[in-house]
DNA sequence: AGCACGCCGACT
DNA sequence: GTCGGCGTGCTC
């Protein structure tokens, strides 16, 4: 039996903000559960508390002897705190980190509080009474009173921030108690809730009629509805063949049952249009939850959605913990993008996880793609998940002829530019046409790496191991740590001359373009010019109003924005991404093309792709090409089944971090070797341990371990045997270890 | 958050 | 001394 339980104690502060021991005492046992709210005695006045369970075992790491019992079950009925806390708790266990990260991950604990200091404090007599008062008081005691008392009377009626009065005139509770108690001053709550969005301006939109493929596919979403547990939908169309309108019906629906919805988008870059979108059709009841809100409007938007002020909530990852009370849909757009996927402990999947909180919570899911993740197809194939389809786009808009140039053809006949013959004259057909065209570098960096022609050496940042960047004002820098430095005029190693810059970036291309057809206006859009806020939107909107002919860019071009005019899509360097060491780069590349290729003839005019590449046999190309995601499918799981990649199998990342390169190398060779000693039925492979693609970053080196199975549940297992291990050598105390599960 | 504890300056 | 304000640290 488990006669212990973890419990969170309903204060809302940053220092209790972690489970507590306590006893379930005998008359208790079996009936708690995680997730029950509870009465128990806390502190040292033994003062009953509400908590929650979140975790119950049989042994505790606290002395026995000091623990307490929980008084009492404050109700079996399930909140929409409990049923959080189950899904932190699913968190915790699936994704292997400690409950208080999964709690974090979970509630705006420390936002929470933020919150409540925004509380201010007023004059609650008029400021010559104040300052009599403040004359009488002893000059020599009571000083924080006078501090705190002279700065009301300078602050008039717009009062004083709590928190600012605790930290600059140390103006406590201890001090601020007596005063409120003699009536000389007043605490209030700023109780208006904060909007981060200003939709009044944006005009109503009534529903819009669906065209029939639509129709059908919302037709077959409902019927499924109609099922006792429903099976999530994947929603397969391509951008601008309507999947929004789908939503908004299934929304509609939802809403009609006096439910709430979730909105995930990746990114967000992408929310202020999808939040206008959905704020013309439903009003001020869409909320929006990202991370550049403010602690304070993130705060309230929880509240408004706790409170059923906000039925609607639309945001990346993280808007998936919305407390709704009864949550009827959740929606994952662009389901595929790997910005679902966090990058930082709990490394959760929004996907996963949302499948997880529908079911327990009994809400439908639905999530949408032109390119679904290779997981949500495999599941769709399957049939764990729904399969539907809008093949066509609207108005029988044809879609863009895509050509794939093979660039090592190019060279051998003489071309060493970076636009093959063919790009180069579709470019100039479209120019003259006056329509728009699009260049894609396929790839993360923007400028290129320096190196020395004589002896081969590459600049590289200090810290990490990464090649710095060139960037036009003369200056290297590392994209991972920020440092910079001056680009070498010589080479430091051999003293040769021959030092500049390779391979083209952004900045190059934009150059070369201009050089080559300097009639036309360009646009360049990359990590550098997008810096400033907003300045994201405004490139967009300038192209988007046909003010420039060609845009340049890196991925970021490829989302977002229909732009009616562009006919042409360059993709300069379709095989960057091949070249990554991970075995989705196959997937990626095929979506990133897939995209590209979608944004050329998004108006009246036909559509035109060409895409230049070193590999034109591979199979990610040649789908992207054909616009065929089946038939890349077949071909990537037939790839995945064959080496036990995920989804045909199930994989666990260790990823060890350690400023000492020896240790990080011992320890995680140990774990190889433990791993080696338990796995189960040698069913495990294990592979590595190897550096990262990036084996050192700020210093911090950087290796993993790659264990796969056909059974996730047995890599849980294993992981928790690790966790052990790790936890009782000391050897591991100066290796940092997160868990990445696939 | 709430409480206890310990420090420190002022007044009997 | 000793009283009360004020800062700090802990709570299973």
């Amino acid at each position: 039996m488990n006669r212990y339980a973890g419990i969170v104690i309903d204060i809302s502060h940053e220092k209790v903000d972690r489970p507590f021991w306590y006893r379930v005492p005998e008359e208790l046992q079996g009936q708690i559960r995680v997730g029950m709210v509870v009465k128990v005695p806390f502190g040292k006045g033994d003062h009953t508390r509400t908590g929650y369970v979140v975790s119950l075992s049989e042994e505790t790491d606290y002395d026995p002897d000091r623990l307490k019992s929980i008084l009492s079950v404050e109700s079996t009925a399930e909140t929409t705190e409990s049923r959080l806390l189950v899904l932190s708790d699913w968190i915790r266990k699936t994704y292997g980190c400690t409950g208080i990260q999964a709690l974090k991950t979970v509630f705006p604990i420390r936002e929470r509080m933020n919150a409540r200091e925004k509380r201010r404090i007023f004059l609650a007599v008029e400021p010559q009474k104040a300052a009599r008062e403040l004359e009488a008081l002893s000059p020599v005691r009571y000083k924080a009173r006078r501090r705190l008392l002279s700065e009301l009377i300078k602050a008039g009626e717009e009062g004083i921030d709590c928190t600012w009065a605790s930290r600059n005139l140390n103006a406590g509770k201890s001090v601020t108690d007596p005063l409120v108690r003699d009536g000389l001053i007043r605490i209030e709550n700023e109780n208006e809730w904060r909007i981060p969005f200003d939709g009044t301006t944006i005009e109503r939109e009534a529903p819009r009629i669906l065209n029939p493929e639509q129709a059908e596919a919302l037709g077959c979403i409902l019927e499924e509805w109609k099922k006792e547990n429903p099976r999530p939908t994947l929603l397969c169309g391509v951008t601008g063949s309507g999947k929004t309108e789908v939503y908004m019906e299934l929304i509609q629906k939802v809403l009609d049952e006096g439910k709430q919805a979730i909105v995930l988008i990746p990114e967000i870059a992408l929310t202020y249009q999808t939040l206008r979108r959905f704020y013309a059709r439903f009003g001020p009841i869409v909320s929006v939850l990202h991370s550049r809100l403010s602690a304070g409007e993130r705060y309230d938007q929880f509240r408004r959605a706790a409170s059923g002020d906000a039925r609607i909530m639309v945001g990346p990852r993280s808007a998936l913990f919305t407390p709704f009370a009864d949550l009827g849909l959740i929606i994952i757009d662009e389901e595929h993008e790997p910005a679902y996927s966090s990058e930082s402990v709990p490394r959760y999947h929004a996907r996963e996880t949302a499948v997880f909180r529908a079911s327990s919570e009994g809400a439908r899911l639905v999530m949408g793609s032109a390119t679904p993740s290779m997981e949500a197809y495999y599941k769709a194939s399957r049939g764990e998940y729904l399969l539907t389809t809008l093949s066509g786009r609207y108005e029988d808009r044809s879609l863009p002829a895509v050509s794939v140039v093979d660039m090592r053809q190019e060279l051998r006949s003489g071309n060493r530019s970076v636009l093959s013959r063919e790009l180069r004259e579709a470019l100039q057909e479209c120019l003259d046409d006056h329509s728009q065209a699009m260049l894609f570098l396929n790839r993360r960096g923007y400028a290129g790496f320096v190196s020395c022609r004589s002896c081969g050496y590459v600049v590289k940042c200090r810290h990490c191991d990464v090649s710095l960047s060139q960037h036009l004002n003369g200056r290297m820098v590392c994209h991972y740590c920020g440092y910079e430095t001056e680009t070498p005029s010589v080479c430091p190693v051999c003293g040769s001359h021959y030092i500049g810059g390779f391979r083209a970036g952004t900045e190059q291309v934009e150059k070369i373009i201009a050089k080559e057809f300097p009639q036309s206006s360009i646009l360049r859009m990359d990590m550098d010019t997008t810096r400033n806020k907003g300045s994201y939107e405004e490139i967009l909107k300038a192209f988007a109003e046909h003010r420039a002919d060609i845009l340049i860019g890196t991925q970021m071009i490829v989302k977002g924005h229909d732009f009616p005019d562009v006919t042409l899509v360059g993709v300069l360097s379709a095989d960057l991404s091949l070249n990554e060491a991970d075995f989705r780069c196959g997937e990626r590349t095929m979506q990133l093309l897939m995209q590209a290729a979608g944004r050329a003839g998004r108006g009246r005019k036909p559509g035109r792709a060409v895409i230049q590449t070193y590999h034109p046999d591979h199979y990610s190309i040649q789908a992207a090409a054909s616009q065929d995601y089946e038939s890349f499918f077949r071909a990537e799981i037939a790839f995945r089944s064959l080496l036990g990649y995920p989804p045909a199998a199930a994989m666990l990342i260790i990823h060890g971090t350690s400023e000492d390169q020896d240790l990080l190398s011992k320890g995680m060779h140990f774990l190889q070797l433990f791993v080696e000693r338990i796995r189960e039925k040698a069913d495990v492979t294990v592979v590595g341990p190897a550096p990262e693609s990036i084996g050192r970053i700020n210093d911090m080196y950087r290796m993993a371990l790659y264990l796969r199975h056909p059974d996730q549940k047995a890599l849980i297992h294993i992981r928790g045997m690790l966790e052990k291990y790790i936890a009782i050598n000391s050897g591991f105390n100066h290796i940092y270890i997160q868990y990445e599960l696939r």
